[in-house]
RNA sequence: GGCCUGAUGGCGGAGUGGUGACGCACCGGACUGCAAAUCCGUGAACCCGGGUUCGAUUCCCGGUCAGGCCUCCA
């Protein structure tokens, strides 16, 4: 079975033909870097990175390009910078550092690339510079405007004819604009703004051509795949594709496929920093294991919405401490069979990362690594193969058993524990159950579960607070 | 106002033109000193109204409800 995607353009899944399996290329919209990310922001960064591993996967590690930008040229980053009194490095810096700390918690493996607008600015000039020249952009009051007029298919990603963008116009269109439609390519700056030179005067670039010029620098034209939140649809990802056609590429294509996850909802509504109903990921990260929301993110198909609840997050820790249990009871079987990963594990994630699918099926090849440990059958080792390659398609079950479940605790806290536990199983051995019980409260309340076994008692230690 | 999604058990959430995964919760049983973990098992759902069909949760039309985009936004 192919992997098929469901492509925004077509608005139908398609079989995935990469132009060059040799060089699958991959570009996702990153975050603007003025503040700590919510959770919804990184849905996209886990959604995705599980398609690059799943591209990693069918065609190498070496030939997938994978770039995330990061916007670091922004009104809302001059005005952090101005607050604080700092240039805009030290702010995007900061918060730059935040993202990808938080994104490597959540277990997204670093692209391969990850491109800043500031170190992107020649190719954001010269690509200006080019759509100036052909006519499809023009220079006003020391703007440079895209002439949405000069490409026909403008609005057919979106599925917004021209027409019926200016009767819904809700915004008052600048006197400089020829057509309501056109966007900033460049605008000047305001004092105490961050400026480069242009040869249309001193400012700074607009949004949507930063993304097509570090494609362009980044990866070449066209790629692969291009993702992001289903909110970049309009505009910004039909200014990206109008521009990257007008730029030379009339003949090709800019994106051959459009992906686009669905929001993450708190209750009924989107997360949104302007509704004020977030909750930051570095938050989240302080009380849960990364993993855990991981497993909450990609619990629901990326192209539906997703709700945010403290409920999907018990549900995760459970299914997890479930897969966790499962290994750390096969802890002495050696993961070997066929070494390949079967088809038919991969066959969910090939269907357009039909991640809780593929979740059910972790689960299945779990129980059965567990009941082919328990009758010790043979089959345990291919079992177990074939659970830590899926997983590890999904980013997970990357680690030890024993750290999973004890990982919350320091030396000093292990050593207490395993001495309480020592002591209830001799209260044990003697028979001696009140004492056994108030160990087992003591243990409680070090937030301590234990789980007494043929081979002595394990632990761990319970859901954090 | 325009455009676009979605509606599945108590909850989350896949999927399908012909008896509806999986997880959580609940209940019964096994195991346990008692638990936990594990195992076995029960119960429980396809928004409403039409249409197409031998048969629709699945396709079509209409409605209701919810959400998104049209402005920065993952």
């Amino acid at each position: 079975m192919p992997l098929q995607l469901y492509d925004t353009m077509a608005r139908a899944k398609r079989d995935f033909v990469p132009a060059d399996p040799k060089r699958v290329t991959m570009y996702v919209c990153g975050p603007t870097v003025y503040n700590y990310s919510h959770i919804g922001n990184f849905r996209p960064v886990v959604v995705f990175d599980v398609l690059f591993r799943l591209l990693r996967q069918l065609y190498g590690e070496a030939a997938v390009c994978y770039a995330a930008n990061v916007t670091d040229v922004d009104d809302k980053i001059n005005a952090k910078a101005a607050e604080e009194g700092v240039p805009i490095s030290v702010i995007t810096d900061r918060y730059l550092a935040a993202y990808n700390g938080d994104a490597a918690a959540l277990g997204a493996l670093m692209p391969t690339a990850q491109p800043r607008a500031t170190e992107t600015m020649d190719a954001i000039i010269d690509m200006i510079g080019r759509l100036v020249e052909n006519g499809s952009a023009y220079a006003a009051e020391g703007h440079v405007l895209f002439n949405t007029q000069a490409f026909s298919d403008y609005g057919k990603l979106s599925g917004r004819p021209l027409d019926e963008m200016i009767a819904g116009a809700r915004v008052e269109v600048a006197p400089y604009k020829q057509h309501p439609a056109d966007f900033v390519l460049w605008k000047p700056s305001k004092p105490g703004e961050p400026v480069w030179e242009s040869p249309w005067g001193p400012g700074r670039p607009g949004w949507h051509i930063e993304c097509s010029a570090m494609i362009e620098q980044e990866l070449g034209l066209p790629i692969d795949i291009h993702g992001g939140g289903i909110d970049l649809v309009f505009p910004h990802h039909e200014n990206e594709l109008a521009q990257g056609i007008c730029d030379g590429h009339q003949h090709g294509s800019y994106a051959n496929y459009w992906l686009h996850n669905g929001f993450l909802n708190m209750g009924d509504e989107k997360m949104s920093k302007s509704l004020g109903n977030v909750a930051l990921a570095h938050d989240l990260l302080k009380i849960q294991p990364g993993e855990v929301i991981r497993w909450a993110l990609l619990g629901a198909h990326y192209r539906q919405p997703l709700s945010w609840t403290d409920e999907a997050l018990t549900q995760a820790r459970n299914s997890l401490d479930h897969l966790y249990g499962v290994l750390g009871r096969a802890r002495h079987i050696e993961a070997g069979g066929s070494g390949a990963l079967a088809e038919e594990q991969l066959e969910p994630l090939m269907d357009d990362l039909n991640t809780p699918a593929a979740m059910a099926l972790l689960k299945k090849l779990a129980t059965d690594l567990d009941a082919a440990v328990r009758k010790d059958s043979g089959q345990a080792a291919p079992l177990k193969q074939d659970l830590l390659a899926l997983a590890g398609v999904m980013g997970f079950l990357g680690q030890d058993p024993q750290t999973w479940f004890q990982g919350g605790a320091d030396e000093n806290l292990k050593a207490r524990i395993d001495g309480l536990v020592h002591a209830r199983d001799a209260a044990r051995v003697a028979k001696d159950w009140p004492e056994a019980d108030r160990l087992r409260a003591e243990l409680t309340a070090l937030n301590v579960e234990v789980m007494d076994g043929p081979a002595g008692a394990t632990w761990r230690i319970k859901e954090q607070a």
